[in-house]
DNA sequence: AGGGTATTTGGAAACGTTTCCAAATGTGTT
DNA sequence: AACACATTTGGAAACGTTTCCAAATACCCT
């Protein structure tokens, strides 16, 4: 029933003040052999930790950095997530972590309770990066913060994607294959700025190639019918010869609703998603998409806020534009000679890019 | 430049004490309209905030819950943990959290530098919970904590499915559909006693069945080769006929292994894997699997240390012997004639258990 | 032995809060 | 006008550290 030894009470037992213990236990300062000894030996006795809280009062830092992504379900921030905590851990930080569902208001409350919780900095994706009382909150507290898959902005740098170029890449292999018909499919789109960026950038890609312009299947909030709202969204959509969706999940997600209804893909729908979740891999044929590196941006993303931390020079934040690569994949195909409508021969999928990524497992784990 | 404002500086500005400024904002106590008015104004036209630090070491509660889980880049945690944050975030706690990389050394310096942090509880996933340095330290503590996915031990409370029961349920699928050269399929097996007690709940099943011992196909270490060593060690074991791996993301591994090496499935070898998770589904064909519900490990595992924090009764914890539930798949079917050596007719596998989850995508999420 | 320098030591302030308690102010009653 | 009593208020202690600074002690040299 004994509290937690504090200081004192190390400082007590070894018969000493507790300036010393402070100065013997953090290796700062001076002290002779006998009182070293004397205050090891009581710190022992007593399973004596120190508190950080009064160390961080103290010193005001924490040794605690601030992370708030919109939800772990989506490896892609599993895994930016798990890369910003290895890198932190291997500075001597810890993060602090916090989901915001999406959700504009929950991302400012936890950004909010960060901030008293004296964070030291700050990784973060938000909603929408160009337009946000989050980041606005934060600006006016001056903390260190570094985005991770929003676009930098005039305030902060980010570890990203060029979601415009990255669709573009993609529009240009659906044309490249003679789709003209084509469709985005989106999840709540206005709580992802990167899904609007990746809408925008298909859209302008799609009207430069001369493609007709895309139609906009956008599902709405309501959680746990996901493969029943794509059924009916779908099966209103007969045109479509290929749909790009604003992320793998999805894209899979909407390659088995395709199959429910008896479209085959590519044949009949070809479809390309967004992220390159390895998941893609594994499917039957493998997922066409955007592959990015999601956990270089979360380590990325915290070696940026902690060189600022450091007062050293920020590392080279790889350009945008070359940090996503599009993977051709089976289900990107020519559409049937039946569903084209222009008179021009198919055109083979593009096969000059790698092959699918072997190495892709190599960081999986096991429960 | 001027630092972020304090107490002190909003009590100086409503001119009255720090008291009546701590009173005011926290609704305790009571003051005067007009004082009232005037803290709010000052407080408002500062953008003053608590900082957490100075009420936490006062009244030594962080509302903070310390989590620690072996890796995010499986699913199974990734969920868990989002369903802790979700439970603690709705209770007006954080959390703090930690991957111990399965390393039972980083485990164990993460549980520290939270015990350091003072959080007020911890929710944890541990390597050996019947023999953990870490959970002796928490032990010593006296800290509110709860077990995810790890058996319930004398001192703590577990979240968790019966390993043994659930792995003995595969061993009775492949008997049923007439496998009895089977193998067990696991990655660094000393990180997780989880995947141990799979391993001898398979056995010992396995031996009930009347089937040969399992062989133990082990991969250690080395990470970014997963799937070679896979080939080599597939490559190797010519007589099994059905694979038992320690989770699904392995399970789904070894199936692309297979069918590299030429071996189809699940017609030259069935595969059964562990966890549920949803990328099962979608592969074709389906994943034979145990399901189990991380999510709600991840709820439950917080719900119970936060009624031990307010003293409330502890929730009802499901019993882990029923906390799972087999589901065939077309992974695993009867071994063909001619791999078969007993004498007996094929038979079909048990069709009684419920058909594949339609809503496994409900809680998928997007970029 | 005495003076000087180098080392060791502990008291006290500071970090930002909450809360106890006593003082001050206000209200109502006789 | 005096009193009892309720409300409002602020000073001060406490939470557990670190660190400044001055005091105390040790050591060396003449």
């Amino acid at each position: 029933m004994s509290r937690v030894p504090t200081i004192k009470d190390v400082a007590e037992r070894a018969g000493c003040g507790i300036a010393t213990v402070s100065r013997v236990l953090n290796g700062t300062g001076s002290a002779s052999a006998a009182t070293r000894e004397r205050v090891l030996q009581a710190a022992e006795a007593l399973g004596f930790e120190f508190n950080a809280l009064g160390r961080s009062l103290q010193s005001s830092s924490t040794k605690t950095i601030g992370c708030v992504v919109p939800s772990l379900a989506n490896p892609v921030f599993a895994d930016a997530v798990q890369g910003a905590q290895e890198v932190a851990l291997a500075a001597g930080y810890q993060l602090l972590l916090a989901c915001s569902n999406y959700d504009e208001e929950l991302e400012f409350h936890a950004i909010r309770t960060l901030l008293a919780k004296q964070v030291d900095a700050l990784v973060l994706t938000v909603s929408n990066a160009e337009d946000s009382r989050s980041l606005d909150l934060v600006k006016a507290r001056q903390v260190p913060c570094c985005l991770m898959f929003n676009s930098a902005t005039a305030s902060f740098p980010s570890w990203a994607v060029d979601n415009r170029a990255a669709a573009a890449s993609v529009a240009r292999a659906f044309a490249a294959a003679g789709h003209r018909h084509t469709g985005f499919l989106a999840l709540r789109f206005n709580g992802s700025d990167r899904s609007r960026q990746r809408y925008e950038g298909f859209v302008e890609a799609c009207r430069a190639e001369g493609m007709d312009e895309p139609a906009l299947l956008e599902i709405s909030e309501q959680e746990g019918q996901l493969l029943e709202l794509l059924d009916a969204l779908l099966a209103r959509q007969t045109r479509l010869t290929a749909l790009f969706a604003s992320n793998d999940l999805l894209a899979l997600a909407a390659m088995k609703a395709a199959r429910g209804l008896g479209r085959r893909v590519p044949q009949d729908l070809s479809i390309a998603g967004f992220d390159g979740i390895v998941t893609g891999l594994i499917v039957e044929p493998n997922l066409a998409t955007v592959v990015t590196d999601p956990r270089a941006m979360g380590e990325g993303a915290t070696r940026t806020v902690l060189a600022r931390l450091a007062g050293a020079p920020l590392p080279h934040v790889p350009d945008p534009a070359l940090s996503f690569e599009f993977r051709p994949g089976g289900t990107l195909a020519p559409p049937r000679a039946g569903t084209r409508d222009d008179g021009e021969a198919a055109t083979p999928p593009p096969s000059t890019l790698q092959p699918p990524n072997k190495q892709a497992f190599s960081r999986e784990s096991q429960p």
